[in-house]
DNA sequence: TAATAAATGTTATATTATAACATCACACAA
DNA sequence: TTGTGTGATGTTATAATATAACATTTATTA
């Protein structure tokens, strides 16, 4: 079995965003329809918004961005939508930056580890199945039950440390 | 070398909290005189408050109570003084729940592994060498440089599982 | 002691998020 | 087809978290 896996890498080099945002709304369609949950125009064009690009999204950056499309969109508007995919796993929220992320993997379970530069703010996401085991040893000293899990790891990335020399 | 670490435990069963606490300033008192960093009045009530208990405590939280010392202070004053203190390693932000608790090992060079309940709502601090050497090896494999770690596992403490029956 | 730097005070405001209630839209039962 | 119930969205207000900007005080040191 793969130990480590690469759910969504920095930067994506030169790739093809409108499929990459096609792939992810399909992914998020079938997802829903196997949880029998709605994906509703809102909720699908926020999930739009957050993927924009590879960076984490601000809340009210979507809502600026809802109101080009339909000027009366308040803030639980968004807040609602992103909960909704947040239960969905089709989006993560990044806790240190209040900004949230696409998944492009809700159906394979994993803990995510987000490795986040602090330069350019762009963020990969991984899943390292060693990494969850050890926190599940751990936790079990305690005989704590994880349901949640949030890693972020803060620092920077290639690009910029070569950029910065 | 001991590979996982107790930084601070759960619930710190029946402890003398008042020796706890004091052990905590003095910490800190030695390690701002060693850093050469003043540990001021304000910035040690501040850490007082922060250890008031073994729970993560809110910044308004802390406000108020220093506003019973003294009516007049403001939000600046308790986030300056948190901001002090982080920098120092003295506290640690818990970036999920947007609270503070104290570290009782500013020293100590550690990634730290918060145990978080959600039920009761207290926190235990790890510090596991393993899952920061992982941590390290997946970032080098993007030339990514570490600067800070996040990592908070939320779920249900033995205790308020045990309850639950 | 004057000059400087660091810390704190103070007022205002920015940012992030939720509560509460109204309305709408859709499934499906009568 | 029309009610009727549920889930989704709209709307207004406000709560919770955090920072900017500038004034004043306190400590350090030249």
């Amino acid at each position: 079995m793969q130990k480590s896996k690469v759910l969504s890498p920095f930067k994506p080099a030169r790739h093809k965003h409108q499929e990459c945002l096609q792939s992810a709304l399909k992914a998020a369609k079938q997802h829903c329809d196997n949880s029998g949950q709605r994906l509703t125009p809102l909720r699908k064009r926020v999930l739009e918004l957050v993927w924009e690009n590879h960076e984490p999204v601000k809340a009210y950056d979507i809502l600026d961005k809802l109101k080009q499309d339909k000027s009366s969109s308040a803030p639980p508007t968004v807040y609602r939508a992103l909960d909704f995919l947040q239960e969905q796993g089709l989006v993560h929220k990044i806790e240190s930056l209040n900004a949230y992320v696409g998944c492009g993997k809700p159906d394979e379970i994993h803990s995510s580890q987000f490795l986040i530069c602090y330069k350019c703010g762009s963020v990969a996401e991984l899943d390292n199945s060693e990494i969850r085991k050890l926190l599940q040893i751990n936790a079990d000293k305690f005989g704590f039950r994880i349901d949640e899990e949030m890693i972020e790891i803060k620092g920077h990335c290639q690009e910029c440390l070569d950029e910065g020399k």
